[in-house]
DNA sequence: CTACGTTGAATTAACGATACGTCACCGAAG
DNA sequence: CTTCGGTGACGTATCGTTAATTCAACGTAG
């Protein structure tokens, strides 16, 4: 690898002149005749200016992490996107890690945080990191910035609750009255659950208990399972997490339900997956992309110095988008929903789960 | 943040001192005593070493790079895991990247492939990088390990011809005379359409052409359209890419096609998603998390200047995992329908994922 | 009693890039 | 003929680590 000096030599300048050519420094001012010269000479050797030397003179390495909870959850491709395009528009590049990497002993952690590999960190952990990564990331010198709501640190996130609300209040004017949650665990279904209610409590309904079943798949089937063991069986629910609604499908076939003509599902968190399922899944569409997006603006505002740039992102809205999975109510119809509690029994003995 | 000199300062002893402690160099020999209170020192300090400095000093990183195509797809998940375990083995840290970022004029391929911010890259672009990506990757100085099949660079993969034939010949084992193979493009979908054609060949049935559509839901959905066009329809579907399969599962539906009452489908590598779909699909796994592992092996070999170590995994095989997307076909018509019997085929049954 | 090996540690030269301070040169103004 | 300001470029300290080299002190063997 040609280093400056090779480059330096070639072009019969000094080292300074080289490197006021590729950072394009006003210090040190040259002729342009001489620019060219060593322009050309950084061509013909193929110079690249060595990352390691860099960062270890400006003390900044021009990249920045993003911790996420799960890396392969469909809903963060366009958050990446948005990191992406960010991050490139402040010259950075982005270094991408799963909370699952950071386990304690990790390498990623500790290098990441304190050996100064980058120069800051985005963080979603959907409320999922444990207390022990969550000491060690506040422990460290660079600034964080937490995709989703903290306590006492900078944040910015998405408005979870409205997108509760939004997703029940389509199925309250779908004229239904049993509406039932299904959710996870932490700050986040927290917050939609909450909205879930506002929309309840405003419509004049009863809200049901939060059944906070966790993430993924296996969660929206329990949460269904659990759902239709009420004593008034609802005739719609409001899935939580995205991923969720796929198990909400399946356990509502095993069961014998149909969606959506005896039972209308919202999910929260728009992905393409949604519009694939039989029936598509009818979502709340989060600014993921702009969540992404303005969480780099405000960590380079960290690590700029100011602060302050943080809270929730109102603009665009959280967005219904309408597919097959909810129908209306129509007010005689509560009735004819057909779900003796011994046949539901029966139905979960035949397919037992892994 | 603490330097080795503060620490040096602080434990009264030379630098020297302090980089042998840190690094346990033999080099440089030492009483237990000053050890102990150099770590003093270094603990009081919150000492952590400075990564830029290291590897202007060390001329390497500790870090690797693994690019692939879509880092959202479902099945990178046991190869991320893979590669993580084996980095971690090594003391490297994993930088991800996702293809999409490779565009031309990226910082991160730049930075990446020249600038000596990692030691090595892994990638798997499903034969997706364009010319200008591979040539850009090729022309630097740091090993590249390609993780699916490569004509002149190291490469290592999984059996993706042997899974074509897998899947083939268990709908073959079914009874199905009619099966057509859904792909993508590139090498790898022709790989699998080759050991479909083998299976089917060795049947002594006419192998349909390769139905090359793409990737992604969409690609599945379009390529059974096409299916149903032939002359004589199918009774079963091999599905090359298993994000693919929901596609088919979906078109199938809008389609009227019972599934699988009319249509038998496999997919190709299995993911938790199979299994919550609903009728949940019957799939080949591939050994994902050992191509990882044995791709960041091979990756150090290469690093270490020693090469060789590639080809095809073929421990574990590609195993069939049985659920209830394919059915046996009764020669007799296809009206009377017979579930898969244990003792009608020799692969295996449905086990839990790890 | 001296030469020598061993132990325990200090000095110091890179690694590559950056930016501050310096300086030679030249034309023009005093 | 100086002095001055501007231009164009050079030298070099510095970032934090590592490792080769050097070196002082101390036993011990001859």
């Amino acid at each position: 690898m040609a280093t400056q000096r090779d480059v330096a030599r070639a072009a019969g300048v000094s080292l300074a002149v080289v490197s006021a050519v590729v950072n394009g420094t006003s210090h040190t001012r040259m002729r342009e005749s001489t620019r060219t010269r060593v322009l050309r000479a950084m061509q013909q050797l193929g110079y690249q200016p060595n990352h390691a030397a860099r960062s270890l003179r400006l003390n900044q390495t021009g990249m920045i992490a993003m911790i996420l909870n799960k890396l392969d959850n469909p809903v963060y491709g366009p958050l990446r996107q948005g990191v992406y395009e960010a991050a490139a528009e402040h010259g950075a590049t982005v270094l991408l890690g799963d909370a699952e990497t950071m386990r304690s002993g990790s390498q990623f952690l500790t290098r990441l945080l304190s050996q100064g590999t980058v120069d800051g960190i985005l963080v979603r952990g959907e409320g999922l990191l444990d207390d022990d990564v969550m000491a060690e990331l506040h422990s460290h010198p660079k600034p964080i910035l937490i995709l989703e709501h903290a306590p006492d640190h900078p944040w910015i996130d998405i408005d979870d609750r409205r997108a509760g609300e939004i997703a029940t209040r389509f199925l309250v004017n779908l004229r239904h009255r049993h509406i039932v949650f299904v959710g996870g665990s932490g700050y986040i279904s927290q917050q939609r659950y909450l909205g879930y209610q506002q929309a309840m409590d405003s419509a004049g309904l009863a809200p049901a208990p939060h059944l906070a079943t966790g993430f993924g798949e296996q969660a929206g089937a329990d949460g269904l399972r659990q759902a239709m063991q009420a004593a008034t069986a609802p005739t719609a629910i409001v899935v939580n997490n995205i991923m969720s609604a796929v198990g909400v499908l399946a356990a509502a076939h095993d069961l014998g339900i149909a969606i959506p003509d005896q039972l209308s599902v919202v999910g929260i968190h728009d992905v393409d997956l949604m519009q694939h399922l039989r029936p598509a899944v009818t979502a709340v569409r989060m600014p993921m992309y702009q969540l992404g997006w303005a969480g780099v603006e405000a960590l380079y505002d960290l690590i700029a110095g100011r602060s302050g740039t943080g809270g929730l992102i109102t603009d665009p809205e959280p967005e219904l988008v309408i597919r097959d999975s909810a129908t209306a109510l129509n007010p005689a119809g509560a009735e004819n929903l057909v779900r003796p509690a011994t046949s539901l029994t029966t139905e979960i003995r035949a397919r037992p789960q892994p």
